[in-house]
DNA sequence: GTCTATAGACGGATAGAC
DNA sequence: GTCTATCCGTCTATAGAC
C-alpha cells in the first residue's frame, strides 16, 4: 500500500526530473530530494538507476496509450484524431519551449550514451507511428499512410527542437497551423484516389 | 606553436566526443585520453569544462560559416545553394543515424542543463535560419523567407531526430526527396509571384 | 517475532578545479 | 599531483504492522 504509493512518487518524480534536467545528469540525490525521503529508503525501492529509467518509460508507454485511446474514443474521424496529435504541440506548449519533446530528447540521450533502454525509449516514437498510420489508412492513404505517420512525427519532432532552442511561441503556432493545412491536402489527396479506385473496381464489373 | 596545435588537438577532440557522447557525460579525462595528454596539461589550456565547450561552439561557428561560404559560392542560383543544405542530410547520413545532428542535440542538452553556453549553441542555428532566409529572399519568396527558413530547419532537425531513434536510412531518403520537391514547389510559387508583382508594377506606369 | 518501510552512515570511485 | 565535492552502492539501525 505505502509501498506502492511511494514506488509511484518516485517515478512520478523522476519522470519529470529525467524530462527537465536530462537522465545522466539526475542524480539519486536529486530525485529523493524531490520525494523528500532519504537516499537509503530509495535503495528499497530501485536498485539501479537504469531500473528507475525502466519504469520511467513503462510509465511513458502507459499515459500514451491512454492518450491515444482517450483520442480514440473522442475523434469521430480519422482527421479528428490526427488533428489530436498535430494540437499537443499547443498543450504542452509552454514546456516544449522549455524542456523541448519528452520522447525525441529522451531518445537523442539514450542514443548518446549508447544506453541498452534506447529501444525502449524507442517504443514511445513506435506506439506513436503506429497509431498515426492506422489513422492515416483509414483516411485512405493506403500505402502512403506509414510514410505520412513518420513525416507528422517527424515535423513535430523538429517544430519542437527549434521551439526549445529559439523559445518562439509564434513559430508553433504558425506551423501547427501549416500542418493542419498539409492534413487538409491529405484529405482531400485520399479522397479522389478512393474516388478512383470506386471507378477502377467497378469497371471490370 | 606547439600550443597553439595542442590546444587545437584538444578542440577537436572535444568537438567531436561531445557529439558523440554528449557534453555532460563527457570526463576531462576521456577528452585527455583521446589527444594522449596528461591532465595536468590539459588545464594549461583550459581552466574549466566551460571553457572547453565555449571553444567548441567557437570552432563549429567558424566551420559553419565556412560551409554556408562554400555553398554561396558553388551554387549557381539560391535554389541550388538552398539544395546544399538539404543534401547535408545525405552527407551525414551515417553519424545522424547513430548520434543526431550535432547542432539540434547539443541546444537540446544545454536548455536542458540550463547552461549558460545555450545561447551561443543556437547561434548556430541562427546561421543557418540567417543563411536560408537570405536565399528564400533571393529567390523572391519576400515576407515568407524567414517563414520558410525555419520550416526547413525545423524538418531537417525532426527527420534527423528519427533517423537517429529508428536508425532508418531509407527514411532520411524519402524525406529529403519530398523536400527537394517542396523546394522545387517555393520556386514556382516565387515565380508566379514575382510575375504578379511584375504585372502591378507596370500597370500604373 | 518477523517482515517491511524508512533513515542515515560508511567506503570506493570518479570528476572537476587548482 | 592533490584536494574537494559528489555520486553510487552497501551496510546497519529503527519503527511500526501483522
Amino acid at each position: 500500500m505505502a509501498e506502492a504509493s511511494t514506488r509511484g512518487h518516485i517515478v512520478e518524480a523522476a519522470d519529470r526530473i529525467f524530462y527537465e534536467n536530462g537522465f545522466d545528469h539526475t542524480s539519486f540525490a536529486d530525485i529523493a530530494a524531490a520525494v523528500k525521503i532519504s537516499r537509503g529508503n530509495f535503495y528499497h525501492h530501485f536498485k539501479t538507476k537504469d531500473d528507475i529509467l525502466d519504469a520511467v518509460i513503462e510509465r511513458r508507454i502507459a499515459a500514451t496509450r491512454a492518450m491515444l485511446d482517450g483520442w480514440e474514443i473522442a475523434g469521430e474521424t480519422p482527421e479528428a484524431r490526427i488533428a489530436s496529435f498535430i494540437e499537443i504541440l499547443h498543450a504542452n506548449c509552454e514546456k516544449i519551449q522549455k524542456f523541448g519533446c519528452p520522447v525525441g530528447t529522451l531518445a537523442a540521450e539514450l542514443a548518446k550514451l549508447d544506453h541498452r533502454a534506447l529501444p525502449s525509449a524507442v517504443a514511445l516514437f513506435t506506439l506513436f507511428r503506429e497509431w498515426l498510420r492506422r489513422q492515416f489508412a483509414q483516411l485512405g492513404c493506403g500505402p502512403s499512410s506509414d510514410q505520412y505517420a513518420l513525416r507528422l512525427l517527424a515535423r513535430s519532432q523538429g517544430i519542437a527542437t527549434l521551439a526549445n532552442a529559439f523559445r518562439d511561441r509564434a513559430f508553433i503556432d504558425a506551423e501547427v497551423a501549416e500542418i493542419h493545412d498539409w492534413l487538409g491536402a491529405r484529405v482531400k489527396e485520399a479522397k479522389s484516389r478512393m474516388a478512383a479506385l470506386g471507378v477502377r473496381q467497378r469497371r471490370p464489373k
